[in-house]
DNA sequence: CATATGATTCCATTATTCTGAACAGCCTTA
DNA sequence: TAAGGCTGTTCAGAATAATGGAATCATATG
């Protein structure tokens, strides 16, 4: 439906990190359509803020999407409730956590804490895309999600190594994300980037749905030692944002072990 | 140009921090379109990730939004020259510091550091939008837009007061434009918040043309006793910010007393 | 269980966008 | 200095895609 609005996001994906600045005739080439065309979606995506024509002619990303993000951030109710939990975490560990949803097959990260440094919190990884099959985060996106959906998702995007440790087959996937449903959380054992480690685990609204993920990201070697104590922190901050969601069903990812130690947080 | 994609353009508009979230039908009433049309916008939109259709079938803004905005704000180097100069100033000063660009004739905060509240820097003030026409920042940005420009812009907007200091009416606003011109800088007094003043500059690129405003925001009744030093400050940084941006040219705005005390930073 | 509200689908009409070529500006080149 | 190639921009006919009213489905409400 409505194919000039279609076109009009496929133009807006063109904008990256890596070029952020495009022409009239490079946007023609790229989508494979008139100059004219690319024109016309240029100069009203100019219009209406979303891309900023600058006196040469190429056209960049308007200001209007700083003010839509704004008023994306602000409204999310959840994302503030997680930024509690992910202050404490990090407060209690001094590492970093993240919080990531799915967006187009792609993880999203919507927060970032960093626990040394604590003077550039936001606007550095806050936005930035990264690939689902790898990151503990994406691991837990994808394991919520339909077997067929994450079929079309990875055959969409493909599966490139990062590291060594990348997940790069379907089987592999199928049987991860197998586990991260009986286990309730997730690893990255420098699957995305070396010598970094991460625990993940769901946060779910009040309809029991998974909507972000919330994770810990540690070096390598300090990760081994602290395994379980981060991975009980990062399920029993989940667990507190997703009953402050209004999730009331049952806590599936807490069994064995690991239950008696965040006791008194369970169903209601 | 394009009808579809201004359409789709006005339906992004409607989403607001008072009002994050749109059904099909107040859609389409407040638009005065079909509720098919509405539905088709909606669900478009929706499918290129700038909105995110909730399982009742309600629109919120989508996560795409914010990876645009990491891409905007990563591309913007004068931005991140402009974020050295303000850091300086914050460090000295402890007060706040705002950097602001004008889109579709409102101010848009493109970042915030604050003075003495160290942890919650970015993400709180940025991206948030203000009227033009009141505000250190917006002074300096319509002085530098030609006058017709700046009428055509309050017809749209409209001249409110939100304080009892705000100009109001087109004559005010030509003399206060003149003068900032004239000085160079602007200062605001109680005229966009009770209590709260700034002075702010205006930030050249290597063509002469302002492409945004830096200011700096004090307390009434800190800011009469250091009134000439925060004005000197402000405009020592946006010249500092300008000529790294190839501003060559002269510096208008810097003459009489305040030239002694910024030498050496003069024209190349 | 009936009703009302709102989201979604359908399809013919209509207006819109698409396209290719011509125009105009800018910088490089001879 | 003038020609050449590269841009972004404009224009009018051809053709597709958007429109809008009514019907349908889903969901909350009494």
């Amino acid at each position: 439906m409505l194919g000039t609005v279609q076109k009009a996001g496929e133009v807006l994906d063109l904008f990256t990190r890596e070029k952020p600045e495009w022409g009239v005739s490079e946007v023609a080439k790229a989508l494979g359509i008139p100059k004219s065309s690319a024109h016309a979606l240029l100069s009203t995506l100019a219009l209406i803020g979303l891309l900023k024509r600058g006196p040469d002619g190429r056209y960049r990303l308007g200001w209007r999407i700083l003010t839509l993000s704004q008023v994306l951030l602000s409204s999310n109710s959840w994302r503030q409730e997680a930024r509690k939990a992910m202050e404490e975490v990090v407060a209690r560990f001094g590492e970093t956590a993240h919080l990531a949803v799915l967006e187009c097959g792609r993880v999203v990260y919507v927060e970032k804490l960093e626990g040394t440094q604590a003077v550039r919190v936001a606007n550095t990884g806050v936005g930035v895309e990264l690939p689902a099959h790898c990151s503990a985060v994406g691991k837990v996106l994808l394991a919520y999600l339909p077997w067929k959906e994450v079929v079309r998702i990875m055959a969409e995007r493909g599966m490139p190594a990062l590291t060594a440790n990348t997940i790069t087959t379907l089987d592999e996937l199928q049987t991860e994300l197998q586990g991260v449903r009986e286990k309730g959380y997730a690893y990255d054992i420098e699957e995305t980037v070396p010598e970094l480690c991460c625990v993940a685990a769901p946060i779910r609204d009040h309809t029991g749905e998974v909507i972000a993920a919330m994770s810990l990201s540690v070096p390598f070697y300090r990760f081994q030692q602290m395994k379980s104590e981060y991975r009980n922190a990062i399920l029993k901050a989940t667990q507190q944002v997703s009953e402050r969601l209004g999730y009331m069903g049952e806590i599936p990812w807490l069994k064995g072990e690991t239950q008696s130690k965040v006791k008194g947080h369970g169903k209601g």
